[in-house]
DNA sequence: ATGTTCAGTTGAACGTGTTCAACTGAAGTA
DNA sequence: TACTTCAGTTGAACACGTTCAACTGAACAT
């Protein structure tokens, strides 16, 4: 395989990624412009249209391949036997992995924020990272040893999910020295988010259960 | 006041407003283009930005107009007594005024979903418009006799407010007939969310309750 | 060798939100 | 009445994301 056209046709589009990476670093998403991106790569503005379906498109890509460097990275972090510790250490790997990038995502949240754009979370086109992310808390869970539910299983890892985009968020736009304010609310949030969660298995609870499952079947249509 | 000069710009203004709204349910809000705006209202495509600083702020405009409109129309709701009963009528008032621009504000939301665009309810320019709803729920918390703690007190209405936003954008998007999804989810919820507020009385929640306002402290930095 | 094909590449053009220098005319001034 | 002023108005121009018809040349076929 691999011809020299192959060859040539991937290096461009590498080189188109990381112009726009690099550009969106230094200005923010919104004031880096598709012509800036074409010059900064040495081509022209249509062939950043021929290599990526458009500028958001760029950026989920930027997704995909934090994505995969951050499955290694993860690993260490599930050596931890204590749901809170490692949740704690998934966190802290990925604050480390996209420390460089910190303020090119926090110019993203305009975009991003809206669950119908493609740079949502929530959106179809993140599913992939979504559902990569789900398996982590999924793992954690089983490997911790907390005892779920049965009708509640499914969720738990979604509820996890959650805690942890809501820290991620806050310390995309914490202004504190090294984040330390970040650091502070998930250190004083983890331990209720687990109770939590441990609570759920109290068979006392179970009534409240299920008017939860019932709200989140209607909230899934 | 009111020399003839005024009044022909007070006229323009609203034409302008009026126009782009007509064309905002027509076609909804992204579909809407300004220099058709402009035409419709027989206007230059300039003119529209002499009154208005931007697309979003005819949107704001808007926001502005159902806050004055709404005013009257939530009194009745306000003579229900019971706190779950006076939430269920605020929210289908809100409902009737907002029917026939129901497409229009899911449009809207692939903007107003960002925290970041003036068009959010969370954004700056939309303050006034938030505290006056914040407004009605301290009212109906006040004089449904709900006891609150008074370190909580100050965050409640949040917490009803907030509720109701999300009912309100489920409302938004609901496509069942004549919503009754959303009418049902409101009927299994609010029930819980009273509920919820009513708890936070108990003398035995008082340490949660420091603890989770101290969470909210860090959050609000 | 020569011709064919089509992935890769170009840059002008489109439609958008927004800006701005210039114009108009009613209201105020002498 | 004649002059000044400036709120109101105009439409061409700008920069953007995106599209597209046309061109180029390496890979393959004959």
């Amino acid at each position: 395989m691999g011809t020299m056209r192959q060859q040539r046709s991937a290096d461009t589009r590498v080189k188109i990624l990381e112009a726009a990476l690099e550009l969106f670093r230094e200005r923010g998403f919104a004031e880096s412009t598709m012509r800036e991106i074409a010059s900064r790569s040495g081509v022209a503005t249509g062939l950043a249209y021929y290599y990526f379906e458009s500028k958001d498109a760029i950026v989920l890509d930027y997704y995909r391949r934090a994505l995969a460097d951050l499955g290694p990275l993860l690993e260490p972090a599930h050596r931890s036997k204590k749901l809170e510790d490692r949740v704690i250490a998934l966190l802290e790997a990925k604050f480390a992995y996209f420390e460089p990038n910190r303020r090119f995502l926090g110019a993203l949240m305009s975009n991003a924020a809206d669950p119908a754009s493609p740079l949502s979370p929530f959106s179809e086109p993140s599913r992939p990272i979504r559902e990569f992310d789900f398996a982590q808390f999924q793992r954690a869970l089983d490997e911790t040893g907390v005892s779920i539910p049965n009708d509640l299983a499914p969720h738990l890892a979604k509820i996890l999910w959650m805690y942890q985009m809501g820290m991620l968020l806050f310390w995309i736009y914490d202004r504190s020295e090294g984040q330390s304010r970040s650091r502070q609310l998930i250190k004083r949030s983890i331990g209720m988010v687990v109770l939590l969660l441990k609570l759920s298995n109290l068979p006392l609870l179970k009534p409240a259960r299920k008017a939860i499952l019932e709200l989140v079947a209607i909230l899934e249509g």
